[in-house]
DNA sequence: GTCTATACAACGATAGAC
DNA sequence: GTCTATCGTTGTATAGAC
């Protein structure tokens, strides 16, 4: 009775995390609108409507997806505090550890910019998100020397250069330095911060 | 017989002015994908295959619309040069001219990262519009005393950290200094690459 | 609880008549 | 140039097998 009951309660688990697989690959390749939920069905050996028994709609299916994501960058943050690194090589770090799964980052990059519509599922995620990265960016700019009056502003301008320069980077993969670029505007901005206290 | 003619060419003109009437306000108010041809042509009085034989494909009307903007771009920069603005306000004047009308942003923002695709109708036009805009920026740049060395680079973050705050901008509309942020990143990239030309 | 089969309305794209 | 009619695909919804 129990072992029944465990089986289906294993398969279930099973067929959910086939299926964030493949959403992930497919979101990742397509976009959000330009992903079909058949064709990732067939990716994960299940029916169209066998799919949405465990995803409702898509858009849970996407935030699902983004949610898992976030699991693996908090170990990420975890790791780089475990090490010792300094607070500028955590922020230079994220930008060198998103270039390595381009998909990935194209699939936030493009998420955030069509999350921008606040009809979208995901907006209020990428809200959030962006206020939390933003915080906890700040925090680290404190520790580097940075006035708190100054360190949230700083966080805002470094984030949007990041995002900025991964866009370019993903129109042009070979001409732009993306931890050069970032790396020059974290020492000469922190470093006006840091002379300049207010 | 010429007459004939040039009517016909006239209506030809005016049905396509009024689907890009029509798809500008469109695509502003519901976003790309969300925007239905259906809904363009009936505003433009015309049928859906009506509008089809003006623009051929979504994707082309979008680019029309978005060409048309960049007409009027042009426009407001030579009256910024007529003007006499230094390059320093040229620059920061990119990003109040957009937030003006955070529909089109929204959609240049989101073309350039679907467009990441080397197979996307678009691509080669988002990467020659990055590279122009680049240049221009970068000449500007060297007017205000910036090495020509450093002037590229310098360019590319400055494009790269307007982006990003569009984007943030888009997201949380209220929360986002833009002129603030990207002013701060000018002059202090700007004096750094003054005093350390290589 | 897990899943399949079928049906629906809306979409972008197409074919061919006038 | 513009139309009517139609195609294939999409996200969503419902009924029912096991």
């Amino acid at each position: 009775m129990s072992g029944a009951r465990s089986a289906g309660y294993l398969r279930g688990r099973r067929t959910r995390e086939a299926i964030l697989d493949a959403a992930f690959s497919h979101f990742a390749a397509h976009g959000y609108h330009g992903a079909s939920l058949r064709d990732m069905a067939a990716e994960s050996g299940v029916s169209h409507p066998g799919l949405r028994h465990h995803f409702a709609t898509k858009d849970e299916l996407l935030l699902a997806v983004l949610q898992r994501r976030e699991e693996r960058s908090r170990a990420r943050v975890s790791a780089q505090l475990e090490r010792g690194e300094s607070p500028r090589e955590r922020i230079l770090g994220v930008a060198a550890f998103n270039t390595a799964e381009p998909g990935l980052i194209q699939l936030f990059a493009r998420l955030s910019v069509e999350a921008a519509d606040p009809a979208h599922p995901a907006h209020e995620y990428f809200r959030a998100r962006y206020e939390r990265t933003r915080r906890i960016v700040a925090s680290w700019l404190e520790e580097d020397g940075v006035a708190r009056s100054r360190a949230d502003s700083v966080a805002t301008t470094l984030l949007a250069t990041q995002d900025g320069l991964q866009v370019q980077w993903l129109l042009t993969p070979g001409s732009i330095d993306i931890r050069g670029r970032l790396s020059e505007v974290y020492d000469v901005l922190v470093e006006h911060a840091r002379s300049s206290a207010d």
